[in-house]
DNA sequence: ATCGTTCATCGTAAATATACGATTAAGCTT
DNA sequence: AAGCTTAATCGTATATTTACGATGAACGAT
């Protein structure tokens, strides 16, 4: 068989979906494109953009921050929050090896 | 400002968001690679080779079909799934232009 | 030491996602 | 038509996600 039946899936496979799902609400690609355009990278300039409550934001970026895509560091009383761009371009790279296939229809 | 207190995400972010949602279980990472690899699209031979239910099979290509990222065509009493490859490669644009940013730490 | 600022966490409500067995629908075959 | 195969849908249970206000913790400033 080409295709035995699988018991689980691979880490491969899981990782790659628990990144997509770190994507898949708009507020988190909004806050991506964010922290790009911005200098600062503070939670409270973030959460001045959205429409969305401080509480709400956090748990989003905390979202982001358990994939690796994005960091927090601390500055005083303020986090400064950027994106990771190792994990950004390994991301790229699964999606793109994924994306390269050839259907069969 | 730079950037604007929002009141509604775009239809680009929300979209994109979507085609991650679609991404983001394993199951449906694996049925992509699956329908990849195989001539045949049928869903009894995708069910064969994963863990899950025909019904819960029936739901993930479901998922799939409703951002576009396969077509179902009818084959007598069976359906054969195909990955659509313009979709793929929308969807692949869009990750790359979001990927292709620089963090700001 | 107290106060204001900043952000995470808690508690909670509502919505959505995931999974399965059972059923239904549609199409072959006989 | 009756029966078989294929796959979607229904009904349902459980888990997760999303959102918010309220609270708590950490830090700087007064």
């Amino acid at each position: 068989m080409a295709s035995p039946k699988i018991e689980e899936f691979t880490n491969e496979e899981t990782w790659l979906a628990d990144v997509a799902k770190a994507l898949s609400h708009p507020a988190r690609i909004r806050i991506l494109k964010i922290l790009n355009e911005m200098n600062s990278c503070m939670v409270g300039s973030i959460v001045d953009k959205l429409p969305l409550a401080q509480a709400t934001v956090s748990q989003h970026l905390k979202e982001l921050k358990r994939v690796g895509l994005i960091d927090g560091e601390i500055d005083g009383p303020k986090i400064c929050y950027c994106i990771n761009n190792q994990m950004l371009q390994k991301a790229k790279s699964a999606l793109d090896k994924l994306f390269s296939k050839i259907g069969c229809c």
